[in-house]
DNA sequence: CCGATCATGTAATCGGTTACATGATTAC
DNA sequence: GTAATCATGTAACCGATTACATGATCGG
C-alpha cells in the first residue's frame, strides 16, 4: 500500500484531478512509480475516505466537470511519518534484462533488435526530461536552482530519471556493440 | 506472467534447486527482476507441469533430498518466443524517490538518514556485483572478455545492475550535498 | 467526419505479498 | 543452546492488470 504516498507526494505540488495525475504519472512520477489510471481514480476516492486529501468540483464550459484534490494537514502527516519509516528496497522488473540474461541462448539479431528500440525509447526519454528539467528551473542555472529554486524535490527525482536513463541508452549501446562484434569474431552456438 | 521465463533464464547456466533459485534472485537476478522464496516454488512446480523445465530429485548425505531443474527444449523454445515479443516498459517503485519528491513538506534530517542508509546499500551492491564479475570472468580482462567469454548474458545483466547501483550512489549523495546546503543557506519552511 | 483529448469509472482476473508451517544440520 | 543454513511449501489477502464502458468537445 504506497500508491497513496505517491500520490500524495504527486498532489503536494498543487490541485490536481484525476485525469491530470494520470498524465503527471505518465512522465515525472512514472520514473519512480507506475500506475494506471484506474488504480490512480480507486486511490483518490480511499484517499479521500480516509480524509488526507480533499476535493473540490471545478465546472468547465466545454468540458467536462472535474474533481480538484489537495493533500490536507492529515495527509501531510501521513507523508511525514511514511518518510520516516523504513523504505523497502526498490525493485526492477525489467523485460529486456531477462531476454539479455538469456543471450547465450536466443538468436543475437532478435536481442539487438530489442536493445535498439530500448536505446530510441530511452533518447526520447532523457530528452523530456532535459525540457522538464529547464521548466522547472526556469531562467535559474542548475546550480543556482539547486542552492535555492523550488520546488527541489521534483527537481531531484527527475535528475535520478534522467541518470537512469541515460544510464539505460548506454548499456543498451554497449551490449549493442559486444553482441555484434562476438557475432563477428565466433562461430555460431 | 513474466516470472517465468525470469525463472527460464536464470536456469541456462545450469541444474538449480528451489532453494539455490532463491539465493540466485537474492544477488544476481534481483538486479532485474524481484520475487519470493514462495513464488519461486509455486513457479517451478507450474513450470514443471507445463513441461518446460524438467525436475530431478538428488538424495544428500546429511541434507534434506532437493530437486534440481534444468530447462527442456520447450522451455527454450518459450524463451525464444519471449526474446522476440514486445518487452513491456521497465518499471521501477521506488519508496526512496516518493520521499525526496517531497521533499519541500517533509524534514530534511529524516531524508538525508535515509538517502545515507540507501547509499551505503548501494556500495555494498556494487562491491558485490565487482565480486560476482570478477568470479564470472575468471583471468580474463573485461575486453578479452566480452570478446569471448561465457557466458555472455548473466556479464552483461551484472554490468546493468552495477551501473544502476553506482547511478543510486552518486544520486544520493549529490542529494545529500544539495539538500544540506540548503538547509544552511535558508530560512527553514 | 474521425481521431485525439478531457473526464471518470466498474468488473473480473491475475500476480504478488504476508503470515504461517516444518524439520534437520552445522557453526559459534 | 541458539542462530543460521538447507529445503520446501500452504493459505489468505491485497494490490495491480486487463477488459469493458460512457460521453462530450476540439482540431484537422
Amino acid at each position: 500500500m504506497a500508491l497513496r504516498h505517491a500520490v500524495l507526494a504527486a498532489l503536494l505540488e498543487g490541485e490536481l484531478s484525476g485525469y491530470q495525475l494520470t498524465k503527471a504519472f505518465d512522465i515525472g512520477v512514472a520514473n519512480f512509480w507506475h500506475a494506471q489510471p484506474q488504480q490512480l481514480y480507486a486511490e483518490l476516492t480511499r484517499l479521500e475516505k480516509d480524509g488526507l486529501i480533499a476535493g473540490r468540483e471545478v465546472a468547465q464550459e466545454a468540458r467536462p466537470t472535474k474533481r480538484l484534490f489537495q493533500v490536507t494537514d492529515a495527509g501531510l502527516a501521513e507523508l511525514e511519518e511514511f518518510t520516516a519509516a523504513f523504505a523497502k528496497p526498490s525493485f526492477i522488473r525489467d523485460d529486456l534484462l531477462v531476454k539479455v540474461q538469456a543471450a547465450d541462448h536466443v538468436d543475437t539479431e532478435t536481442l539487438i533488435g530489442q536493445l535498439t528500440e530500448r536505446a530510441a525509447f530511452a533518447q526520447a526519454k532523457i530528452d523530456l526530461f532535459g525540457k522538464l528539467l529547464r521548466r522547472i528551473r526556469g531562467d535559474l542555472t542548475e546550480e543556482a536552482f539547486l542552492r535555492h529554486g523550488r520546488p527541489i524535490g521534483p527537481y531531484l527525482t527527475c535528475l535520478r530519471g534522467l541518470a537512469l536513463e541515460q544510464g539505460n541508452r548506454d548499456w543498451c549501446e554497449r551490449t549493442i556493440t559486444v553482441l555484434r562484434q562476438r557475432e563477428h569474431t565466433h562461430a555460431r552456438h
